[in-house]
DNA sequence: TCTGGGGTCCTAGGACCC
DNA sequence: TCTGGGGTCCTAGGACCC
């Protein structure tokens, strides 16, 4: 049997979301903006036909944007994580095996489901968009790299309506199809292989599907070969369903003024070893080493440039805040250097390893240990119950003057009571 | 004035061991 | 005077993704 693995995609997922709760914003222009409201990160069909394009900075746009009307607002990520965790268990009834593959993507294996895989398909697209009101597309085929491109097809040719099954289709058919897509569309085919494949005179995805596997193996890697034998229909990619535990754990942002002030860092520093350390909790895992990272603003050319990185290899792996942000403060201390304008610092939990797989030693300190569980638990269950940030750190400090901005932030609608939407009466 | 944040995988090269 | 070769582990950096 001919595997069909379904790839569903939500439209302009952060605006959809916003327009869920402006309804009046349907059919116009509307932008997401990164943190710092800095980039443009989730375009409406409107603004793409209006030629902007993906992560341009924001400023340089508000031009454009005030002459066209373009609504923006800034990323309110407690209301995506909610709306994606409703599309994903919805997902979930249509197939025994599902992949989560990112915020606003998920993978199905649809073999073997005895119905018409299109039509199929479109029950899922009129599901979504009856229970939760988010559109999406989808893209149907042997192999996870092809159903990428197939959905790739849904989205950019709306007379199919929102759906494209590979399998459906005559290997003819297919070819014909490939030869007018550009390889940089392929999944895992970023800027630099494209300047590469180009050299070698492969611009098309037929190109590229007509190389032979090895000849790519020797010039790229086995990533760009196991491209090859997905675009041939040969799956080399198994559906991942089970969420493996992350093996490293980033927290880093951009303030929203510049700072030279250590104090300011230390702040920042502490703020994000206490979130690394929540994250890491969750997944029940402990933690070998931390790095921290700080760097001046490099896109200002004529300012005095730094940036610098340490990791602090922890005693024994911990999962405990204290412990992480004396290393993590410690760290910092080591490669702050005065008079930079710092633009950025973050913290990085490297080498983690499951609570349970906890060295054991002669001389381990069990009472500490149990202590610093204990409180650890009663800080996450405060702040679960309380309000992030409820119970923390006094390095943290009150006055966060570099706080990023998020001025065009909407309510969090489904998650704090007092923001919920409340229909009039 | 103003340019995001959080991940994964692969490879090359160095350290170390026998 | 003369100084191998192979394996493993770790880390840094590149490329890519959303």
């Amino acid at each position: 049997m001919k595997r069909a693995i379904a790839l569903v995609d939500c439209n302009n997922f952060f605006v959809s979301c916003e327009r869920l709760f402006r309804p009046d914003l349907e059919g116009k222009p509307v932008v997401v903006l990164s943190n710092n409201d800095g980039c443009v990160v989730s375009r409406s069909q409107e603004v793409k036909d209006l030629g902007m394009k993906m992560a341009v900075p924001w400023y340089q746009m508000k031009d454009m944007a005030r002459r066209h009307g373009i609504v923006a607002f800034s990323s309110n990520y407690e209301l995506y994580a909610d709306l994606s965790n409703r599309v994903m268990s919805l997902l979930a009834q249509f197939s025994p095996e599902q992949e989560v593959y990112s915020i606003d993507e998920s993978f199905l294996d649809l073999t073997g489901i005895p119905a018409d895989h299109t039509q199929y398909a479109q029950r899922i697209r009129e599901t979504l968009r009856r229970c939760i009101g988010i559109p999406v597309c989808v893209g149907v085929a042997p192999s996870k790299t092809l159903a990428k491109l197939a959905n790739h097809v849904a989205k950019k040719n709306p007379h199919l309506g929102g759906v494209c099954d590979f399998n459906a289709l005559t290997e003819k058919e297919l070819d014909d199809l490939f030869a007018a897509i550009n390889v940089r569309e392929v999944w895992g085919v970023g800027r630099r292989s494209t300047d590469r494949l180009n050299e070698m005179g492969i611009r098309s995805v037929l190109d590229l599907k007509r190389t032979p596997a090895k000849r790519l193996r020797d010039e790229f890697s086995v990533v760009q070969e196991r491209i090859v034998e997905e675009l041939n229909g040969v799956a080399c990619l198994e559906l991942d369903d089970v969420v493996p535990d992350k093996q490293q754990i980033i927290c880093s942002r951009s303030f929203g003024t510049l700072t030279s002030l250590l104090s300011d860092l230390e702040q920042a520093v502490v703020a994000y070893a206490t979130r690394a350390a929540e994250k890491l909790r969750q997944q029940h895992s402990l933690t070998g080493g931390i790095q921290v990272y700080i760097r001046t603003n490099p896109h200002k050319e004529r300012d005095a440039q730094y940036q610098q990185a340490v990791l602090m290899p922890l005693p024994e792996p911990t999962d405990d805040t204290r412990l992480l942000c004396h290393a993590a403060l410690h760290g910092l201390r080591r490669i702050y250097r005065a008079g930079y304008a710092y633009q950025k610092a973050g913290v990085m939990l490297t080498g983690i390893i499951p609570a349970s797989a906890r060295p054991q030693t002669l001389f381990d300190d069990v009472e500490a240990q149990q202590k610093s569980h204990a409180l650890m638990r009663t800080l996450d269950r405060i702040n679960r119950s309380m309000g992030s940030g409820t119970v923390r750190l006094l390095g943290e400090g009150c006055d966060t003057s570099w706080a990023m901005r998020r001025d065009h932030r909407t309510k969090r609608y489904t998650t704090e009571w007092a923001e919920l939407a409340v229909c009039p009466a």
